[in-house]
DNA sequence: TATATGTGATACTACTTCGTGTCAAATATG
DNA sequence: CATATTTGACACGAAGTAGTATCACATATA
């Protein structure tokens, strides 16, 4: 019983493809609908009352296809997190690109934005400025990850238009952030409301806020 | 059968006392317990991870006297959240009291106190600005109390200081939110990072927006 | 056609937690 | 002392979920 001599018939060679995908692409687009059914439950119900079970049927997919892209519910809640994340950010940058040149309309453009995505995705919108709060592991890597590239985009945008004299680096980071915290605040509050507050409210009022920073950085065009 | 012909022996009377307490005494008494236990847990391990089972045990208690007082982990939460919000709030107005007069003591002291309590009780901090989060259901009602009255304050203590002029009082509501939003952010920020920064940059920081908005606003003493 | 692999439905185990119930010991009062 | 209430320890059922395993069927290749 130490030698085995009849080998197993035809050992088969297969490319991998199925329904005529290759697996890495059968993969990527399980991993999509996964991702896409998290951001919509989580988003819409909150993290604590969304099973990873529910997640495969929204997706309509089964548990093995689950733990084949994420290793559990809050790794998925972090993937979900970091690419809404992503994309409200590009849509910003999107629609501040035209007004580079003038920090008044780049300001009333940016929060336009920044306040309208919010009333057009609430449940995404919820997902990246509520439910992330709930994964107190992953915390500390969102803050530094994410908000932070918001806050870096913000500092870009002022730096070209700073004049000499202002506070420090330091202050100017702290400034962003708080900048940053402003608007996620305001958002909460207002998704927590339901939207009540007409949206032009949060932006001029807003505005007043980023103003009042252009002052006191020596921004031209504000002071 | 239709008649008790026999008092069971006698009634008795009893005041309701109980290791020389009255009965509403330890009752109260039992509920702090369970508050302290819980603002304890719920700060430190977080929301999700801190069962009832858990608080009982920290608080010396069974689940009995629990469900005595709460009706379930979403009320403990909101009560510790609402007395911890007190104490928070109180011990800023405290500060700031003896610099009514200069708006900028008066800023100074306020952030001081805003950044330094968290400091010295980050599980309460953690509590209030993070896990409070993990209430949808509850969410809406906080954001109108607690964090509202964080509003009124600021708006309390800015309205001396205007001139005329300046934005209106909508505009005026929307920059104290956001003032308030950049303090619980940084704060986010600032615990999930260990406290790493020191706490002078933050208050200086957090002092440049406040001052940008005096400007903005034309509060004698920033212009 | 025969075989290997991908797929989907579902079963299953292990675990945790909630909310309630039981029971004996401790304390007060007639 | 006898009785009623308060207390604390623990038992219990119901429910939900995570993560794994099983099995029949579909699809590709020799």
């Amino acid at each position: 019983m130490e030698t085995i001599d009849k080998k197993p018939a035809t050992p088969r060679q297969r490319s991998g493809k199925y329904a005529g995908k290759a697996a890495s692409d059968r993969q990527a687009e399980r991993r999509e609908k996964l991702l896409a059914a998290g951001i919509k439950l989580i988003g819409s119900q909150g993290f604590a009352s969304t099973s990873i079970d529910a997640v495969c049927a929204e997706a309509g997919l089964t548990k093995r296809y689950f733990y084949e892209s994420f290793s559990n519910s809050e790794d998925l809640l972090v993937a979900s997190y970091r690419a809404v994340t992503q994309e409200y950010l590009n849509s910003i940058m999107l629609a501040t690109q035209p007004h580079m040149g003038d920090s008044r309309k780049l300001v009333r453009a940016g929060l336009e934005q920044a306040f309208g995505y919010v009333a057009k995705n609430p449940d995404k919108a919820r997902l990246i400025m509520i439910e992330a709060m709930s994964v107190r592991s992953q915390l500390g890597r969102m803050y530094g990850k994410s908000y932070g590239e918001f806050v870096t985009l913000l500092v870009t945008f002022t730096k070209p238009f700073l004049a000499d004299g202002g506070p420090g680096d330091t202050a100017l980071e702290v400034m962003a952030k708080g900048a940053v915290g402003a608007i996620i605040h305001l958002c909460q509050g207002w998704i927590a409301t339901d939207f009540k507050q007409p949206v032009e409210e949060l932006v001029t009022g807003t505005e007043h806020i980023f103003g009042g920073m252009g002052r006191e950085l020596g921004v031209s065009g504000w002071v």
